[in-house]
DNA sequence: CGGAAAGTTGACGCGGGTCAAGGAATGTGG
DNA sequence: CCACATTCCTTGACCCGCGTCAACTTTCCG
């Protein structure tokens, strides 16, 4: 999967109603004429090339952002410049709403591939949410389902072994392209080992044990970034009620 | 600080005009007119005794809720049957917003103390803030925060060390009580060793040594659950940068 | 007073971090 | 096209922080 420099031309105008991700998205459970509404107020952004970022923190976090395509990282810097990885957002998941807080981003969004993603202003969504009470409900669901989110995230890092961690992490991705009409078993990894071990409280090299280990297991097959899982019963047997989410929306 | 089985016979005609959180809680920025419309909302709830849940996991999840005071538990268990610990809720601060979601709580809250808490029903906080731009962007700025808070607490779980972990823990107690004019060196832990731990993801034991070992360094004094932190700056310096701060507004 | 729950302290061992070396893929300049 | 550097990943050896187990003390509460 190497970055294409060269873009093809692309609609400049889309629209949430002819957007694949509007089962997805925010649009879900809203009336046509909702959606249409909802459109004026999202832009979709030219794509972010891999190492782009979406925002820093400290920027002004005025908008939320919905992935159409790609990968973004999500992570924060502690003073002594250490990097702790806060979650990957997939196509049809959202992020930025740590800008809700004080007009500020206090973490950074960086591309991992080409990504494309739509821009969500908040003061439109605020005028929009003051009209439409279904999109004031979706927006509320999203915001509940980040927080849901984080909290097993938490149980993970806070409970869990580095094998049942990994092996999280894993099912929660499969999830997620599932749910995406992609394939749940065979997928490639679009972020490295270190961004995976950060994510996890993991040393690199413990990643990579792990993917030898389940490897050796006849759990999965795994080529640097190519993944095919083989046994995923298994792997979700050992994780037990504490899958992963993350910036989902359904 | 033993639990006071008889309670005092108290105003149920609260207002959120005369709560002493008032500057900490939902009405921040809003004028008079805004918050008598908020009144008419919240009901508060009469008190909880230690051990009483506020809500359970699957339970119909339609309000959030502002402690008065006392102090909340919040809590996840897995399907194995044991817990992980999210969070502590102390006086100005939320609890409930998980159950947006999807109408259903996914953790639990307990009252670790005897807790009075204010009820909003998400309905009409909807209906309200449809109303109040105001009120809308404040419910947005506290739903921000608790974002960002979990975040910091990943960087936690995720990088530190036990002894940050603890000192991270302390400090930012600390500062959400100085934040609500009580002290900042000198307070009762409300929850048992185990929650501490739980919480934090180190074993009891774990917490029980750090800190017999921070009272041999003259960081703190500690007799059961009671806390006197002796060099508060020096215990901000061992975590440098990856402060919590959880379920606070403002 | 007795039993349970909470907290403390010590001994031991393992999971996973750290350090180090090497291989494989990708990019860069000649 | 190849030489070389760089980045990413893998694998082995070592070892330490913290979990586990166990015994004991203190507090709580009926």
């Amino acid at each position: 999967m190497p970055p294409r420099k060269k873009l093809k031309i692309v609609d400049i105008k889309v629209s949430c109603s002819n957007c694949s991700l509007a089962d997805l998205c925010l649009p879900h459970g809203m009336d046509m004429e909702d959606v249409n509404a909802l459109d004026q107020a999202v832009k979709r952004l030219p794509p972010l090339q891999p190492g782009q970022h979406l925002y820093r923190t400290g920027d002004p976090g005025r908008s939320m952002y919905a992935v159409r395509s790609g990968c973004l990282k999500t992570y924060c810097t502690t003073e002594d410049g250490d990097e702790q990885v806060l979650g990957f957002t997939l196509p049809g998941e959202l992020v930025g709403l740590d800008g809700l807080n004080n007009g500020q981003y206090v973490s950074n969004s960086i591309a991992l591939e080409t990504t494309s993603v739509c821009n969500l202003p908040y003061d439109q969504l605020e005028n929009l949410c003051q009209k439409l009470p279904a999109l004031q409900r979706q927006v509320m669901r999203i915001v509940g389902k980040e927080v849901a989110n984080d909290q097993k995230m938490l149980m993970m890092l806070g409970k869990r072994s580095a094998e049942e961690r990994l092996a999280g992490f894993l099912v929660s991705l499969s999830a997620r392209y599932k749910s995406r009409n992609l394939s749940a078993t065979e997928f490639n990894l679009p972020m490295s080992r270190q961004d995976i071990g950060n994510y996890l409280g993991l040393a690199i090299e413990t990643v990579s044990r792990l993917f030898a280990h389940f490897q050796e297991q006849k759990l999965l097959t795994v080529n640097r970034r190519a993944v095919v899982l083989t046994d995923l019963e298994r792997l979700k047997g050992m994780v037990e009620g504490c899958q992963l989410g993350e910036s989902a929306i359904s």
